[in-house]
DNA sequence: GATGAATGAGCTTTCATTCAT
DNA sequence: AATGAATGAAAGCTCATTCAT
């Protein structure tokens, strides 16, 4: 079992960084099964198609994703501090895993929704979970007298929008960020907007 | 030469649709004549190949978006709320070609990046200048003291990712934004941030 | 009348260009028009196909290479002298219009059976006929005692052979020979062989 | 391995056979693999293309006739009997896969040239170096006294040509010829030519 | 007569998947 | 469990021919 497990995992890395470089309609069951060294049933043996290797890697970055995320606790006893601290650890265990994984990063921000309407709606039921979700906490945030009136759901996507493209950026400048420094800025931008203040 | 160019234009709308809505690989030479509802070789007379239609699409669509845009004059004569009115309108212009035309949006957002190499470099040529231009707007802004002190591309990269953000909401979801609120939203959470006032 | 036929002519001599140079096959009728600089539905005025006026070609080239030839008259009065002589205006007649249009000779020599069946059996029935010719000829120069008793066949396709290889050659490389000159070695090659007499 | 090789050779077999038959434009994919018996990915499990297995057939043909061929010994000591019974092995050699095998004698003398410029080049490479090899010899020849003054150009080109001619006219005609018979005749005509002896 | 846009049968090639060993 | 030879549906593309103008 042991074995059997690991030679899943063997592939399945093999597979993440081939979409990740070449895209998923690129990378041929001869280029996994090569830098795999396997036999071309093999393959077959751990997954039942390519679009199940697929799947199944797209299914464990959503939820390497997602596991780090905390619920935000606000609270009329809970000053602003903690919340933007809150909200900074969130950021960081979200981003983390890409910024770990550059292959992971390549292939949330460009290969995630070329498959088919299948792995489409995948990755969008995914984003949507995470803006719905951040339409909530604003919302929170606006009874709270905490966030400002605003259109919850328009900033809760542009902002999931925001970090697509921060993932994006560094997906393909490859250019390594400050990430403390890169939180932080995003955390002001999103706090407190780019203007001076008036 | 009216009517080739208005043939090429069909097949190119025909083609458009598909790769937005099917993705580039899932969408094959006979579906688009089928659409079109001409024969195989009619198809060729108008373009070389399948990834040519595909270019060209892209193509119009970055001159589309581009088109529009006009430098921002700043300067000590020029007060905060002209610099505000000249953003807006860049920012109208540049997203109302998507909002007109969804299966540009779809196109846009998701299907862009999964061809091959070529197309990728194209499109992220394209985000970049976009990034590039806007991290210069802000150095510049920052020197004329209304922008606040920040990593400007970070900013930029984070502000196109937002943008990026609404078009894949608006063309995954279909739900239509008054586009006039959308503007003022986007503005005022990139200019003030999304807070309450200290 | 005079015309159409002029411009028959003018397809038929562009069609042979191109089919001598880049083969039957490689042509293409967009070749021949653009060549001949008529409009596709021309072309069709005028041949049937493509296959016709590569049909055309060949029976014009066989129709000129036959008509110099005249049968060598023999007998008891004729002296070896002026068998010689009429072989070699035979000779000289015969492969001239290769020399003088080296789009016939790489034709004849590289194309001619690279149709189909139909084209093949042309060809082969006019080499037939010359060899056939040939072989009577040697035959009868046996009766005459002129002939040294041989294999008639086996020597008169050698001799078309050895026609085909000087033209092929001349197609191929383009070395211009001495006309005169190379009648003269065939016939002393083909008369007393290449041996010193012993 | 060994049925690798097997597999490999039977759909040159078939393909050889088509190409002879029909020729290189007129026989598919399909033709070979109906005729081969197996699916249309196993030939290119075996050949990278169609065109590649065309220049595998030529390849071999090529080396199999040039493998039997000896350089002529030849010198003061060498009798002139001596060197015609080398010529004649040499003859034989060269000559007898060709009779052997059917197939490449019509492939040999009418379908080399019909492919491209590639594959025109490889077959006209072959026979100048067969002529510019006769050509020294009958240089050799010269200097020895055994072969009488002549072009020996024109003459090596010339023999060449013979030899395509009885070829040919096997490939076509199908005649089964007594190969000895052939052999001496071919030598005969060569050394004494077809005259009789004055 | 002349044109050239339109046609579609047919081509070579690819590649995810199967299955006998 | 592991292998890799075999499969065949389906792809992109070409080009000789037709026919409305």
């Amino acid at each position: 079992m042991k074995d059997r497990d690991s030679r899943r995992s063997d592939i399945m890395d093999c597979a993440k960084e081939l979409f990740a470089l070449k895209g998923y309609h690129n990378t041929s069951i001869n280029d996994i099964i090569a830098k795999a060294q396997i036999a071309r049933g093999t393959f077959y043996l751990y997954f039942d198609s390519k679009r199940s290797v697929f799947f199944e890697i797209i299914d464990s970055a959503v939820e390497q994703i997602l596991s780090g995320l905390r619920p935000v606790k606000t609270g009329p006893n809970i000053g602003m501090d903690s919340i933007l601290s809150q909200l900074r650890i969130n950021l960081s265990h979200a981003m983390s895993p890409m910024f770990n994984d550059i292959y992971l990063a390549k292939l949330v921000s460009s290969q995630a929704e070329s498959l088919d309407t299948g792995a489409t709606e995948k990755v969008t039921a995914f984003y949507r979970n995470i803006i719905d979700w951040l339409e909530e906490s604003l919302d929170e945030g606006q009874e709270l007298s905490i966030v400002r009136p605003l259109n919850s759901r328009i900033t809760a996507v542009a902002l999931v929008g925001m970090l697509k493209g921060i993932i994006w950026s560094y997906a393909i400048g490859g250019e390594m960020l400050d990430f403390h420094e890169l939180v932080e800025e995003l955390t002001a931008n999103v706090t407190r907007g780019i203007m001076v203040k008036e």
